[in-house]
RNA sequence: GUCCCCAUCGUCUAGCCUGGCCCAGGACAUCGGCCUUUCACGCCGAAAACAGGGGUUCAAAUCCCCUUGGGGACGCCA
């Protein structure tokens, strides 16, 4: 039988982490296995669903390379199933119209709470109300004791006992399925072999086991891999700042280091960090995903993201560079000096702004000296230094690393100055600051012109003593 | 409160199932050093954990129990 995962996020919001991970780890089991993958949207919740968050959420699947064989489904788009099962369920009696309204509902749930107590729901409350023509919702009718055992791929038998479970509704009165009501219909209509969801549903489990049950449908296999926490140990969520897959991708992280950083949150291989999505694909397994609550550390996600900016070819980190130029007003075309920049900024960069934030000497018409470099670097005695340089720079005829070099090596050995004290007020003249790629390299992408102008430029600047 | 899940360095984790190879390995972060024209990278090194208690056993991070701690759920939300 064919692997067939599903990843089911509600649209009320963009993808969030916790969501991503979990899509990641429902792909990679699929196409591990050869299987498919199935993108369902469990839009059920009227008022809390949004087209902007449908379109959201395909995005940033896509922008990480999560792509599925079927759907977008929608459960809206499939109400007709969910009632034809729960008819089924009213006429063979293992289901019954409830009319007490959520209001009645509310109210008793605020006066048990108030002493104390839970609601338990009670069967011969769902007659209040009862008319032809009042709204009813629909409820499952659920064993008063025994126990009802969930198999979990990763934690075993779990046992929960049924009465802890009350009739629970499947059909609200608006004619839309509960959540997990339309879960098991739709798992078991589309034929879903695996289900690998978040630790916060395993209590709904038995529900669905229930469910499954009353209607003969074989229960998938399930797993309940733990969820990501915040750095103060909670449930992720907007209060720890940055939580959305979109968020990530606007400050400059990529793809693949956000998959390689979710994969490695739960799940292991060894003593191995890095994975590429075709690594991930050969090697992911359940038997290696943990059962703890991971934290979301974004500092080794900095590290990572770090590592694919240096190891991705410079050209592929142009490109992505360009937009964000653009965006800062920095028209730039994908042309050489791009990607020799591209080449030596991504070296010291952990995310694609650190880039798009740190190249602005490159482009500069005037280069403007940050205080403290130039008083500490651009002082009189350096500025003999500068002229020879200079001067025999542009006599230079063939502008490369290499001639670059033995100018260099020549003024050195005159005046008996080490590199470092000729280097870093170069380094102040041509970038205006303290920080940039190695000096021989800015002065090959600036090219002799440029470098020259800017010298020219420092020389003045410095005052004669 | 009730129910369910979880528990190895600050963090992600290996080892746990199938006890001995573990005075517990790797990675991020931290600190020190080397390299060096700055910043990075890279390399070398340091510090850093089996939550506590009780069993079982010749032997326990590994098996069992209790405690504690953390998380989740208790909706006509998903």
């Amino acid at each position: 039988m064919t692997v067939r995962t599903r990843f089911a996020p509600s649209p009320t919001g963009s993808l969030h982490i916790g969501g991503a991970r979990t899509a990641i780890f429902n792909w990679l089991f699929a196409r591990n296995a050869g299987g498919e993958f199935i993108l369902r949207i469990e839009d059920t919740d009227r008022t809390r669903s949004t087209e902007e968050s449908i379109e959201e959420i395909t995005d940033a699947m896509e922008w990480l390379g999560l792509d599925w064989d079927e759907g977008p489904f929608r459960q809206s788009d499939r109400l007709d199933i969910y009632q034809e099962h729960a008819n089924k369920l009213l006429e063979s009696g293992k289901a019954y119209k409830c009319y007490v309204t959520p209001e009645e509902l509310e109210e008793k749930r605020k006066e048990a709470q108030s002493k104390g107590e839970v609601l338990r729901y009670k069967r011969e409350w769902a007659k209040l109300n009862e008319g032809p023509d009042n709204p009813y919702a629909i409820r499952l009718q659920t064993p008063d004791e025994g126990a009802i055992e969930v198999q979990d791929l990763l934690r075993g038998i779990v046992t929960f006992d049924a009465g802890e479970v009350d009739d629970f509704v499947i059909l609200k009165r608006d004619g839309f399925p509960t959540y997990n009501f339309a879960v098991v219909v739709d798992d078991a209509t589309m034929n879903i072999t695996h289900v690998i969801r978040g630790d916060d549903h395993l209590i709904n489990t038995p529900r669905q086991v229930l469910i499954y049950n009353a209607l003969s449908y074989e229960i998938p296999k399930i797993a309940h891999v733990s969820m990501i926490l915040g750095a103060d140990n909670k449930r992720l969520s907007k209060r720890h700042g940055a939580t959305s897959v979109v968020a990530y991708k606007d400050r400059g992280y990529l793809p693949e280091a956000i998959i390689n950083f979710l994969s490695r949150l739960g799940w292991s291989y060894g003593d191995q960090e890095i994975f590429s999505k075709t690594e991930l694909v050969e090697k992911f397994t359940l038997k290696n995903v943990g059962k703890s609550a991971a934290v979301f550390n974004e500092e080794k996600l900095d590290w990572l993201n770090a590592w694919y900016i240096r190891n991705e070819p410079a050209q592929e980190i142009a490109k992505l560079v360009i937009p964000l130029l653009k965006e800062k007003g920095l028209e730039v075309e994908l042309d050489n000096k791009l990607i020799k920049i591209v080449q030596e900024l991504s070296q010291r960069a952990k995310t694609l702004l650190d880039i798009s934030n740190t190249i602005d000497y490159f482009y500069a018409d005037e280069i403007e000296y940050e205080e403290k470099a130039k008083s500490k670097f651009l002082k009189p005695e350096i500025k003999p230094v500068l002229q020879e340089l200079a001067d025999r720079l542009s006599s230079l005829a063939d502008f490369n690393m290499d001639e670059m070099h033995k100018v260099f090596d020549q003024v050195m050995e005159e005046r008996e100055l080490k590199l470092g004290k000729i280097a870093q007020p170069l380094r102040v003249a041509l970038t205006g600051g303290t920080v940039s790629p190695g000096i021989f390299e800015v002065m090959d992408i600036l090219g002799k012109d440029e470098v020259l102008k800017r010298l020219s430029k420092a020389i003045s600047t410095i005052p004669n003593n």
